[in-house]
Formats: structure tokens, sequence, C-alpha cells
RNA sequence: CGGGCUGUGGCUCAGCCUGGUAGAGCGCUUCGUUCGGGACGAAGAGGUCGUGGGUUCGAAUCCCGCCAGCCCGACCA
């Protein structure tokens, strides 16, 4: 084979085609039959229960517990929050029906008739807010019952136009942090405090710096007050919205009807939160490290961190090499990486090796092992890391090996970070004038996230969207954003800068 | 939901214009040679040509209906 590369096209000659390529290389989803909706492979979905598991403890650790809520939410419930419900109004899917009757064709087939319409349809929760807080409602008599801590680990349904593996489909995988509170102020806390563990989360389990702020009004959650977001750069420049912790005020609280007696003996309506990652994120940690011969997965929650390769070039001296990586594998699985067991496979699988190899290349593995009949002898172990080259191959002492291999790990995850944030911060630009801010987003420029000063309405934030295919992503927290200056577009004063970017 | 395109072995597609009941590459199986390596050769498995109807002696190919998918717009974790 001579290509230069595993995946065709490159980054550089079609950013959107090598993710769909990338996606099926490293054997992580495919497409399915049912429209919009995935399949999501062993590798993939391992990757995901890392992310999962890891970031539950961080919930547990805030003080959440988790629970779990129906899947089939009353249409009427989404009728009480007039905002909210135009907001996912489109992208509904509606159950009319609860059973089917066999009808026989003259063709000697059978169609299947739904039958039993319901008096009222139910929505395939595309969130939860709604049925959550009717649960709220019953739960909460008294401001002893708050705060109410509440994370579920579920699917949902947002009837997609333009599906895409992770980035977009219609089913999805995701948490919904929902929590109520006696005070305003208490549930900003927790707005924030959630923020925080995303961004944290992104940073150092997904090695991707993300820019934490709040989203203007046009591009808020249905029916919040404020919605802070945690914005990722990916290769292309483009933003994407990693995940979002929304206040949502009294605004749920009232269509639910979460009412407690306060400590003043009054009735009081609770304020309530909701918080929220995906299976986005597997997207975003692609697209982020990916590079021309695959993924690459950050040590941390990669389903497998080390994979070892025999090397077994003679059949008689197979079983000895095999021996040899199962007993080094057994060795490494006792020592933690990050807190968590190390995750070793012996790819014992009667492949060439050269196949082999290159499919844990296009995986991502962050380390691959060889071991062979040489290195047995030499008590030595070939190491090959997925952030440098495929060629890039260093023989290290096992004992040594064995010693380092966390710190090697760090290595990489520390590696992956660093390129993130040097590609981010190579890509974010101060801009001053109209005329730079178009230049930067014309159709055959690079782009990138633009800092901006800003004072312009919500109608000026949605024509300038319209016309350059930008929105603006958050207006970041953060000390170097503010300064005082005048906004590029009506010249008003501003004291803060903007993020604006193309987005996922 | 508006505009364009496409449905042929597991995947990517050729064949359709100029009707005569199927091809390639990759993948898969077996054997052999190679191999610290995404190798090579040989043999082989696998297809109601989206679906229903029509035209015809004969339809993957022509005509009509339906269904599904893709791309471009509005929406989006």
């Amino acid at each position: 084979m001579s290509n230069a590369t595993a995946i065709t096209p490159t980054r550089a000659q079609d950013f959107p085609e090598w993710y769909q390529q990338v996606v099926r290389a490293a054997d992580m989803a495919e497409n399915s039959e049912v429209r919009g909706c995935m399949v999501i492979k062993p590798w993939g979905y391992g990757l995901w229960e890392n992310i999962q598991r890891q970031l539950d403890v961080k919930f547990k650790a805030t003080g959440h517990v988790n629970a779990y809520f129906p899947l089939l939410i009353p249409l009427s419930y989404l009728e009480k929050e007039a905002q909210h419900a135009e907001g996912f109004a489109t992208e509904c899917a509606v159950v009319t029906h609860h059973r089917l009757e066999a009808q026989k064709q003259p063709d000697g087939t059978t169609k299947m008739i739904p039958t039993g319409e319901l008096a009222e349809p139910f929505v395939i929760r595309p969130t939860s807010e709604t049925i959550i807080g009717a649960a709220f409602a019953r739960w909460v008599e008294s401001y002893r019952d708050l705060p109410l801590l509440i994370n579920q680990w579920c699917n949902v349904m947002r009837w997609e136009m333009r599906p895409r593996l992770f980035l977009r489909t219609a089913e999805f995988l995701w948490q919904e942090g929902h929590t109520a509170h006696e005070t305003a102020e208490e549930a900003i806390v927790e707005t924030r405090t959630m923020h925080k563990v995303y961004e944290d989360f992104m940073r150092d389990h997904l090695a991707i710096p993300v820019i934490p702020g709040e989203k203007t009004e046009r591009e808020r959650f249905p029916g919040a007050m404020q919605t802070f977001t945690v914005e990722a750069m990916v290769q292309d420049k483009k933003a994407i919205q990693a995940g979002t912790s929304h206040y949502l005020g009294q605004n749920f609280a009232k269509a639910a009807n979460i009412q407690f007696l306060g400590r003043d003996n009054t009735r009081q309506l609770a304020h309530t939160t909701s918080w929220g990652v995906s299976t986005r994120m597997i997207g975003t940690v692609i697209m982020a490290h990916g590079d021309d011969d695959g993924v690459i997965i950050p040590p941390r929650v990669a389903p497998n961190q080390i994979v070892i390769l025999p090397v077994t070039p003679k059949a008689d001296t197979r079983d000895e090499v095999i021996a040899a990586c199962e007993a080094l594998a057994q060795t490494l699985r006792t020592q933690s990486f990050a807190g968590e067991p190390l995750r070793v496979h012996v790819d014992k699988r009667d492949l060439q090796g050269g196949a082999k190899n290159w499919e844990w290349i296009k995986k991502g593995v962050p380390m691959r092992l060889e071991m062979g009949p040489r290195d047995i002898t030499s008590r030595s172990v070939a190491v090959c890391r997925r952030d440098q080259g495929p060629k890039a191959k260093e023989f290290v002492p096992k004992e040594e090996f064995i010693q380092s291999v966390t710190e090697r790990l760090q290595e990489i995850q520390d590696a992956l970070l660093a390129r993130a944030t040097a590609l981010r911060d190579a890509n974010m630009k101060k801009l001053e004038t109209l005329e730079e801010f178009k230049a930067f987003f014309a159709e055959d420029s690079e782009g990138g996230f633009a800092m901006m000063h800003w004072a312009g309405s919500s109608d000026d934030e949605d024509t300038l969207s319209k016309d350059l295919k930008v929105t603006i992503r958050c207006i970041p927290h953060g000390d170097q954003f503010a300064e005082e200056g005048k906004c590029f577009l009506t010249g008003k004063p501003s004291s803060r800068r903007v993020v604006f970017a193309r987005s996922y």
C-alpha cells in the first residue's frame, strides 16, 4: 500500500469527508437503517462509557444523585412553557398509537396497522425539563426538601434535518442534570458549578481547551434565563458547543408548579437549573485530536490505553511470545492511571502484524507495544505513541517501561492538550472593524474565533449571522476578554469582547 | 418543508443513452509464498439490479406511480 496517510481525504483536502472516513476507519459507529439514528459500535461506546463514568464521579462529588424518568412525555406538558415548546416543536417525534393489528394482504404478506389511538399523544423526550419538573412538583413541599440535585443518563430524540455521526443524530445519548433550589443565588451557583465541571472535564479528561462563557439571548436555551456554554475549537477552526448549563429562573417552576413553603411561611416558586453533555463530545474529541491516520483518543478516556501486539514471525516461538505479552499485560493492569486501573489489551488475532498495527492506529489507541522473540531475549519492548508518527518506535527495557508507563501516558495526554491549545490560540484573533471581520470569515479564508467588541441588538446579531454564517459563540468569562472598546458594528461602547465563529 | 441528485453482492461503484435475464475494485473464505509486518499469487463464496405496475417475444436498461437515501437552504446538544 502506497498511501501516505491511512485516511483519504486528508483533513486539509476535505474536512467533513475526512471526519466521516475517520469514524468509519476507527469502527466507532455507523449509520443505521433508521434515519438519523446511529449504531454505536464497541470502540465508540467504550469511549462513551469512560466519559460517562468519569463525569458521573464528578456529579456525585458535587452532591448529585442519579434517577430515571420516562421516555414519553405527555404532549400537554410541552404546552406549559411556551418558549420551551416553540423551541423544540419542529423536531419532536410523536407517539399516537399503542397497538398494531396484523392485516393479511392478498399477496400473502402481513401488514401491521396501527390502532388504539391515544387520547393524548406522547412526545418522545427531546429533553426532560417538563416531566422532571412535574416530578419535582410532587417531591417538593418545604424549603427543607431543597436543593433537589438530580441527574439522569438517557437517550433523547430530536428529529434533526441533517444528521452526522455523533455530531448531530436524531437519537443521542446524554446526561441531563436537573436541580431545584430555594433561591436564585443558589441556583446560579449550581449553574456555574456545573459549567466549571464541564470546563475541567473537557480540559483534564478530553484534552480539549474550551472557552467558557454565556450565550446571548438569541442563542439561549428555550425558556432559560441564562445559558452557559463551553466552546471548543476543532481542526477546521469551527466552534462546537461541548456542554451547556442553564439557569432557568422560575420559568419552569411556574410551568410545572414547583412550589414550596419557605422559611417565612410563604409559598414560593423554586429556582431550577438544567445542564447536559451528549455523545456529541465524541465527535468533538475526534475533530479536535484526529490526524490523517485516524482518531487519537486521549489516554484518560481511551477504551484501551495500551494495545500489545505480539510479533510472531515463527510458529515455534509463537506461544512463548504470546505468554510474555499476556504476562506484561497482567503486570501493567495492576497499575493505575488517573485513578483507574490501566486498560491493556493483547491483540492475539491471527492477522498480519502490519494490518493489526494500522487498525489500532486508526482506532487511536494512545500507545502500542510490540513484543517479539528478540525483545524477550533483550528484555525490552517497542513503544509507539499515537501522538507521534506511525513509524516512530522506541525500544525500551521492559522494567524501565513498566516503571514509567503512567508518566508516558500522561505525556501523551499533555501533548494532546498542548497541541489543541496551540491550534486554538493561533486561530483566535482580536479584530476591530467590520471589514476585518468580513475578511476573517470570507469564504476562502481560514476563519477561527474572532474576539470582537459587541454592543449590537439581537436583530443585529441575527442579520450578521445570516449574512456571514457566523454566530456569537459566547460572551466569555475571563480577564483577557475584559477591556474597553467600541462595538465593531454599531460603534457603541463595550467593556468586553465576545467570541464569533462558524459552528457545528 | 422548498431545490437538485441517486437507489446494482458486506463497502465504493461501472453497466442504463443505443433493451437480449449481471461486472470491477476493496472486503470475506481456503491453499501456497512472504512477513518486526497495512505483502503477493491462485482458487472460491456472495446479487429478488429499492418497490409496484406498464410497454415488449424479452427490462438493471424504456414509461408511470410509490418508497428510501444523499447534497444545497431554514433548525440544532
